[in-house]
DNA sequence: CTAAATTAAGTTGTGTGCAATGTAAAATCG
DNA sequence: CGATTTTACATTGCACACAACTTAATTTAG
């Protein structure tokens, strides 16, 4: 930890590094495949926002939202496996939606480990208003549909190899 | 793991919906592009966790090293630009940096108005164990070069659009 | 059938991420 | 040159996201 590092022979004014050490060094922003992927799912969640604003939902939230229109009622666990969220994350988000009256959350009686959550009228009369929100991304995307697919096959691909890397984390 | 196609087929005994409204219902999960993004961000921050632990360091920060170690000093706005954060995040994530001592904060004697941001001797040595890093990474992603690049290509598209439509954001 | 192991949620603490607002310095305008 | 506007950060408040841990219920092993 004492020897300096590469500090020698710094050429230009801004750079830290030598010219030999830049040409291909993967320490580079710009050589990073990770944060495009990091800075794309930030400006997501943010350009989701005003479109979700109306409805009273988060993006996160909006996820649960869609999983309950599809599904009557889901336990915390199942909901985590879907959208890879711990009950740490979830917990609390539950709670919420919960206050703001869009779900309910209650114990399994066969199971009384497991917490049901479904949707209460308000949570289900929401989809009607929640149909133009895909259309509305969309369009921010301006994304050709196809270019969109394929792009959804890789993510879902990184997906699954990180999914699995991850298998020894308590849920 | 259900796969997406088979999601159609069993539609009766779990669905709140109608097969017709479910035939071509933008409101499902597994129709979302956003969200294999979001996973996918998620996922990759997950696992970049046990190879920055030992430096010291969490993904954020590892990308505000890896900017100082192009460049000698930036501006907090400049860091912003770049990572595509606003000052309500990099200001208290640079003071826990600087608490760390890897890195200075101090106002431009030019303009009073801007904080540079520079690499304590711990940061700059903090280099060379960040070195396995990437190729660590690349392990995890078990992804062909190709295709990353591609992958990477269109993400940085999306990234322009969603830029643009950012565009009236205080910073 | 009971003790140990496992599972499902919840809790706590830390670190983002951003909207909204505040503050001070610099630039611009009249 | 003085007032107004803009710019650059900082601050506040809220909502994730996760590691680490706790609690309670179920399952498994003996």
């Amino acid at each position: 930890m004492t020897t300096p590092a590469s500090q020698h022979s710094k050429i230009s004014s801004d750079s830290a590094l030598t010219a030999e050490s830049l040409a291909q060094d993967h320490l580079l922003l710009q050589q990073q495949i990770c944060f495009p992927l990091y800075a794309v799912s930030n400006l997501v969640v943010k350009s989701y926002g005003p479109l979700l604003k109306p409805l009273g939902l988060t993006y996160p939230q909006y996820l649960v939202m869609l999983l309950l229109w599809q599904h009557q009622s889901l336990a915390v666990g199942e909901l985590g496996k879907q959208l890879h969220l711990d009950s740490g994350t979830l917990t609390p988000l539950l709670k919420r939606m919960e206050n703001n009256g869009l779900i309910k959350r209650q114990r399994s009686p066969a199971d009384e480990r497991r917490v049901l959550v479904s949707l209460t009228t308000a949570g289900m009369e929401l989809r009607q208003a929640a149909t133009a929100v895909p259309q509305a991304m969309a369009c921010k995307l301006a994304a050709d549909p196809q270019w969109l697919l394929q792009l959804q096959d890789n993510l879902n691909l990184l997906i699954g190899r990180l999914s699995q890397d991850d298998a020894g984390s308590g849920n």
